[in-house]
DNA sequence: TAGGGTTCTTAAGCAAAACTTAAGGTGATG
DNA sequence: CATCACCTTAAGTTTTGCTTAAGAACCCTA
């Protein structure tokens, strides 16, 4: 997530770059209205913050230009123009909310997440711990960092997830995973949670995923 | 456009339709809780529009309930309910605004038209790293330099950069690309990525489009 | 409508990654 | 301390993907 701040007064576009960054927020400042269309329209911000009353192009035409090329990218005001005439036109210039200074960052935290919340499409997500499988996409993520994982191990990994907190039966994953009705036993299942543990690193601390003598396995949070 | 309304003040609601309906919106009013958490859930409403206090339910139910069915549809709190900690709890519960009584129509009016805009409407551009792409004119740029792609190369590298950061299978790459909505593997996806790779200039060290192996392929930002 | 160009698709050979098997090591259990 | 189940590694096999080239389909324009 790239925020661009377009703000001239340095207390606040500074305050606002902290806070900003402390919520994982990655935050560019543009001093003046022109810098500010500038960096916008390259297109590398996820959401831009806009002050009213800039030197050089006011937040308005920036908002209006910014809109003719990207239509979707979300936009908020925050003025200190507070008429009902002025949040009007701050809302038709193409804005996707308008804040009133004096503000509370957390309302404006807040209004932040509502469109983040509307740009991302909804994702099947299923989780252990601080492991998530994004199901649509086939992406595994262990603490925010992206692992890779084939697609027999994704495969292995989500059966176990989904029921976590149950035995597993070796034959049962043979099954489900394997599509293999009869029964087999090579050590097939051991080669792919011995690498699936690898790749998650999880240690005798940290296992996630448990083997229970004799039976199988279980995906268990800790 | 339908909007549900769901106030219990008389005065209020009666207000509100009659503001809406001069503005063309087709407006339904629940005066408590219950029947506007049933109303809404029938997905006949565009967008809702909530007071929180309700004999019944509250707002925030309404609306907590409503998201989990319905994650798009626009709602927007109109309460007097004004302070910081409201208005984030409102927000929290899946709310897209967040209006303290005592409000101007007018707002209201310009905030619903927002909520009508993002439902519609499409980016012109999208862009990834130094590579932009003009959806109007077609064109592609890397560097700033213009570089031919068919439209087929064109499709499949916008559908790959409109879902950066996701891995598309090629099931889906075939399907919102191809329009082909059976099973279908012939290597045709290959040969398109290795064409736009290669009119792009794109090596090992700038794979803004990585294959994922046995799945499909991502477009990162690197 | 014939011809030239462009674009789309299929196929084939090569390269690389993933899958499976097997074998030797490790550790638990009786 | 012997056995059995499990873990790990390495090597062979299979699958998947990359690239190139060639034919089919689709424009334009004359």
């Amino acid at each position: 997530m790239k925020i661009l701040v377009v703000e001239d007064e340095p207390g606040i576009a500074s305050f606002l770059k902290q806070g900003l960054e402390e919520e994982n927020f990655s935050t560019d400042i543009a001093t003046d209205g022109i810098k500010g269309l500038a960096l916008a329209l390259t297109g590398n911000y996820d959401l831009l913050l806009l002050d009213w009353m800039l030197p050089g192009l006011s937040g308005i035409e920036i908002c209006e230009q910014f809109r003719s090329k990207f239509k979707k990218t979300p936009v908020i005001f925050l003025t200190a123009k507070d008429t009902i005439k002025e949040t009007i036109t701050g809302l038709q210039s193409g804005a996707n909310d308008y804040i009133k200074k004096p503000f509370h960052f957390e309302e404006l935290l807040e209004r932040i997440k509502v469109q983040m919340r509307s740009m991302e499409t909804e994702d099947e997500i299923c989780s252990l711990g601080t492991i998530t499988l994004d199901l649509n996409t086939h992406q595994v993520f262990k603490e925010n960092k992206e692992i890779h994982l084939t697609q027999k191990e994704f495969a292995l990994l989500c059966y176990l997830i989904k029921n976590k907190g149950k035995i597993c039966e070796r034959s049962q994953i043979i099954e489900n995973v394997w599509d293999i009705h009869f029964d087999y036993d090579t050590g097939v299942i051991d080669v792919y949670v011995s690498a699936i543990r690898k790749k998650l690193n999880l240690s005798a601390e940290q296992d996630y995923i448990q083997t229970v003598r004799g039976i199988g396995y279980i995906a268990k949070e800790i």
